[in-house]
DNA sequence: TTTTTTGCAAAACCTTTGCAGTTGG
DNA sequence: CCAACTGCAAAGGTTTTGCAAAAAA
């Protein structure tokens, strides 16, 4: 399997921040990595890739999808960026120092919800407990049902 | 997004019963249909595509792999099997009257721990009452670190 | 015979890799 | 200047689709 090369998480709260960070491990910040990172500071959530490298939120694209994909898991592995895998569809991306939040997304309508991680520290607490797994929600999160998509009648019948 | 168009999970717990439940849905028992639902029977576990076309647990293979994807899908969508994403990797399939089952997978070894949703009820009603959320761990599993993963050191020292 | 299903080929989708040329420090 | 980085092209892994040939009923 593809293990998360990601170091601990920086908390890295502006663009200055992360150049400094990058510096600090060697790596250039080149105009590529820096519209990334302004795209992921000007996303409203997590964001895939693509999203990023076509220019998310009105920013400047980002470039080639292959460089995007190789900034930011460059950047992830210094911890400044985290992804996570909503469901289907590619895995997404956002700054650690927000990453911090678990998700938990509805399968059928794709709502995602971002809490912070005190607010499942009890289900944490259960699972670990009883089964002996520290749940990743950050990385994958609980995927299911929400309250209105139950509601509705199956595509099924 | 692809919606998983499963029907209703059927009690299928034989062959006999699988071909008569795809005939009552005006569907032909196909030899590579038998195939794919002996190798099911046959499994341990949720097997993937791949592995069914190519003949798990020393079983017939079933042959083209499309097929195999299309077969499972058709039997998915009458209820007789499921598909449930155990992390990175390609979606593993049972037959339907296991997968009442939920898992919790190691993101790192990829052991696999399957339960009875009984065993995560508690979980299950604090999410639901607190997020308004019903957790589909049978298809989307809890995904973390194991006991033995969390105390070895991680690959980025 | 008629309709479903198969096998093959091709493509779509997400992600990674190789490499020659460019750029940052 | 030289190592790091980029863009492009190609490929890898998973899943879907189109279509003519084959098989089930």
């Amino acid at each position: 399997m593809t293990v998360s090369h990601a170091g601990p998480a920086l908390p890295v709260h502006d663009l200055d921040a992360a150049i400094a960070a990058m510096r600090s491990h060697g790596l250039r910040a080149s105009a590529a990595r820096r519209i990334v990172l302004e795209a992921l500071f000007a996303a409203a959530g997590p964001v895939s890739a693509e999203q990023i490298a076509g220019g998310v939120a009105g920013r400047v694209p980002a470039g080639d999808l292959a460089s995007t994909y190789r900034n930011l898991e460059t950047l992830e592995h210094i911890g400044i960026v985290r992804h996570v895998h909503l469901g289907h569809g590619p895995g997404r991306y956002t700054l650690a120092y927000r990453a911090g939040r678990e998700y938990l997304v509805c399968e059928r309508c794709e709502e995602v919800r971002e809490v912070e991680p005190r607010e499942l520290d009890d289900v944490r607490t259960v699972i670990r407990t009883t089964f002996g797994l520290e749940p990743a929600f950050a990385h994958f999160p609980i995927v299911g049902l929400c309250t209105t998509c139950r509601e509705e009648p199956s595509d099924d019948g």
